[in-house]
DNA sequence: CACCTATATACAACTAGACAAATCTTATCC
DNA sequence: GGATAAGATTTGTCTAGTTGTATATAGGTG
């Protein structure tokens, strides 16, 4: 613990404070300048030591607003019943969603030929960020039937809830029937929502899910940010 | 394709959703302000990327009202008979026109030149804007001889179309003798009418209508916004 | 020499907030 | 029903502050 550098004392300062609890987790950081005049060091100095800290996730940046303190990572658990919110209530974290955007439009092939339906069929398109005590964890898109769910859209816009708007619609409960699972680059749009850096590593689960009877009802495709999220799939 | 700022990363984002058609053209965008909440960022990177679309004609903005989704360039074909109204029905679109002025006055000397009257003859002055949708695409200044066609103007007033206006002044066909093109930049006030900016090209056409003899019935010079009209010569 | 640490400077990208100008909406009055 | 006025929206512009990136310089170390 003697010889380390001046970045190494800095960042195990800050990691201190972080773990001690002083700087709360989803507060925010003094400013870079700040802390080079704190610390009697150049900018750069610090920012080597905010980097440091970034690399073990302990917090994230954005440019323009600030550098913050992240929360701990969450075990997502996939199952044959996957469900967000009871999910998260499960780990102990405070779920929430925000809509990014709500639209109909025509189905790819992939989402057709999942669903079953006809080619050029009009899909429900709900895509949107789910947060776990107000961080970011994942992106997700679904796509479902808009002619077997014609006011589906309202209900998700009433409800802020997939489960619910389907239970309006007749389905009481659905089934994760198949999950696909790939490693992915984060694009800067994803990776800006997401709190982490382009190129960081994405969780990609492409999912379906089904009634009772097999027959499907959401295809879906989630990309986890792999710096917040572990995914489990005990039985 | 890989390494793009966010702004770069939105802007092709919104450029997908445009030439895919779920931003259907002459539709409006969403809000600056919706777009920063979709996209995660601050309403100036949303200005920037939406700035570059508008560079590449592919929006336009109308301050308090909102940023709209451009028509596809109009193609505006320049032959024998060119009749304003029957080239943008046969192109697809809807055309109207708005006066601007509608005066007598005395005949520059090109005019006069032109149409082959004396100098300080009077001319009816016809000056207006051309739509297509609803959109401005030129500008349109027209000359007629007030001595060959004395109510030429309440005829224009009332019919809104100078091919029925000349009609009842007898005038039943009239052939597209010459017509000059050149590009020039848009004034402030041009620009405003055409809701482009000053210095924007404009290409100016220099024209001249004559009867089946030959003898002079209208000349014009019109301004079309480059960005939205391109001029055919097809035989 | 090659490499790491640290300083210094400059600029780019993005956020934050405020205000102005143009437009749209709505209530109200006659 | 239409005109008017007040308020809410929406885009345009400006200033200031923050992180990200690039370049140049210098000292220390294996």
């Amino acid at each position: 613990m003697k010889n380390q550098t001046l970045w190494q004392g800095i960042a195990s300062d800050l990691e201190k404070e972080i773990v001690a609890g002083s700087l709360a987790r989803g507060s925010r950081l003094p400013t870079e300048s700040m802390l080079s005049q704190r610390y009697g060091v150049n900018r750069h100095t610090i920012r080597k030591a905010l980097s440091h800290l970034a690399e073990k996730s302990l917090i994230w940046s954005k440019r323009g607003s600030g550098v913050f303190v992240m929360q701990k990572p969450t075990i997502y658990s996939m199952g044959e019943r996957v469900r967000f919110s009871q999910n998260l209530l499960d780990a102990g974290r405070t779920p929430s969603r925000q809509k990014l955007s709500l639209s109909q439009r025509l189905a790819t092939h992939e989402e057709a030929s999942s669903l079953k339906i006809k080619k050029n069929s009009k899909v429900h398109h709900y895509e949107g960020i789910s947060f776990a005590d107000d961080e970011p964890i994942a992106l997700f898109n679904s796509v479902f039937c808009s002619k077997r769910f014609p006011a589906l859209d309202k209900y998700i816009e009433d409800l802020q809830s997939v489960t619910q708007a389907l239970k309006k619609c007749g389905v009481n409960d659905y089934i994760r029937a198949s999950t696909y699972v790939s490693a992915v680059a984060a694009s800067s749009l994803q990776a800006n929502h997401l709190r982490i850096k382009p190129n960081d590593p994405l969780l990609c689960t492409t999912s379906l899910n089904t009634d009772q009877s097999g027959t499907p009802i959401e295809f879906g495709r989630t990309y986890f940010s792999g710096k917040h999220v572990t995914l489990s799939y005990e039985a």
